[in-house]
DNA sequence: TCAAAAGTGTTCTCCCTACACCCATGG
DNA sequence: CCATGGGTGTAGGGAGAACACTTTTGA
């Protein structure tokens, strides 16, 4: 780089900011991460999540949506900030802090538009070796995330909108790491009344139909407003 | 600023980097919060919260507690990165993104060291306006407190090592905003077994004398790693 | 007729909740 | 002797956990 292209100034040094994006989506068995092949130096060749550098006129989390849009072309149904690493020493190139979010898609609305980026789905475990910390990222990433089921009905952000008890029994197992039973966990569904049965009906194996369900989002806000704390 | 001072350069530019501390103590009724007044510009003269630029040498965890201990000689029994704030105009000299920590003190232990700084502590239902976004931050600090006292015991690292059941009992209530019934929160801790009963007495007030307890932290940790879940 | 998956109900236990009495002390 | 606050016990209800049978369908 030469002295004329380093055009912004300062008085004291300044590091770099970038965003970076955990993408969870579901595929109705597994849990998955999307990651990106990174092209340039360093880590060229290696995985990574999508992100890059925050504009001087954005937000982070209008940067992370952009970088997500643009090097994925998703729309999550769920984002939201988790934490900042600011090890000095995490990139090789300069001092460059990551501002990282947990993003959550609904992957069956998106499948097949990956673009022509490189951007591959992972079964949450069989990740390949991460760029920078990026592995570091992940672990927390999921932590934060099995942190954050327990409470708030995100999980149903990884589903499409119709869905059989089991699909969504399996996505909270795979997120958790546990097994429930089966009659207890729809009992436990049906109690919180924060599902719509609907009357359509799918063959999700050759052996007998299930019931779909949607999630209902007002029945939700409403017992959250009377103090109400979901569990699972 | 002349020219020949700014002599950090770069390709691109880069915003500065902050670090600040929302710090909680408990003085035995309320729940008060830190501030330090501000000297310089912008915001000479109103309360913010203590922090300042990051070094290129040292991760965002390390400046916290260096600015911490610069401004306020505290050691905090506790502290949390919670959240990065990067709205481009919240800083009005450039742009600044600021990384923010939770932290806690043991309040009876520091008492008077305040040192020379204009530091002062403030009940969380008085606070002052305070500069830059720092209101939304404490917003944001407390209700992260109050989330994380739920499930993590937290709350002890506002005590001192010795306390009745009273003073743990309004610690929780003012932090929480709820009130407990008396006998179902005592039955409540001595079932959770984290306390070490002491042979020791106070007299908090004239009326009688009150037994002091412990936290014990080799039977909490037990606990957490056969699966167990603190909850108030 | 058999295998596989969906759908549903009961019992037991434990924890949370509401609630009342006794005791020690200082005024 | 009375007001104040510390210390403890009990009964009832609700939610989670363990657990089994029936139904439907394709092979």
């Amino acid at each position: 780089m030469t002295m004329e292209e380093k055009r912004y100034c300062y008085r004291y040094p300044h590091p770099a900011v970038t965003t970076d994006c955990v993408i969870f989506g579901f595929d109705g068995s597994r849990l998955n991460v999307l990651l990106v092949k990174r092209g340039g130096e360093p880590y060229s060749g290696w995985w990574a999540f999508p992100g890059g550098f925050i504009r001087m006129d954005e937000s982070a989390d209008e940067g992370a949506l952009r970088e997500l849009c643009e090097e994925t072309q998703l729309k999550p149904s769920y984002i939201e900030q988790f934490h900042t690493y600011s090890e000095p020493l995490r990139d090789p190139r300069e001092r460059v802090i990551t501002i990282a979010y947990l993003a959550l898609v609904k992957i069956q609305e998106v499948k097949g538009g990956d673009d022509a980026k490189e951007a591959q789905w992972f079964p949450i475990d069989h990740i390949p070796h991460l760029a920078f910390d990026h592995d570091v990222i992940l672990r927390d990433a999921l932590a934060r995330l099995r942190e954050r089921i327990h409470f708030h009905p995100i999980g149903f952000e990884l589903l499409p909108d119709k869905f059989t008890l089991r699909e969504l029994q399996t996505l909270y197992e795979s997120i958790l790491g546990i097994r429930f039973d089966r009659r207890n966990f729809a009992k436990k569904m049906h109690h919180l009344d924060i599902l719509n049965q609907l009357d359509e009906t799918v063959w999700p194996t050759p052996k007998r139909e299930a019931t779909l369900y949607s999630f209902n989002i007002e029945k939700y806000n409403e017992l959250k407003q009377r103090g109400f704390r979901l569990e699972f």
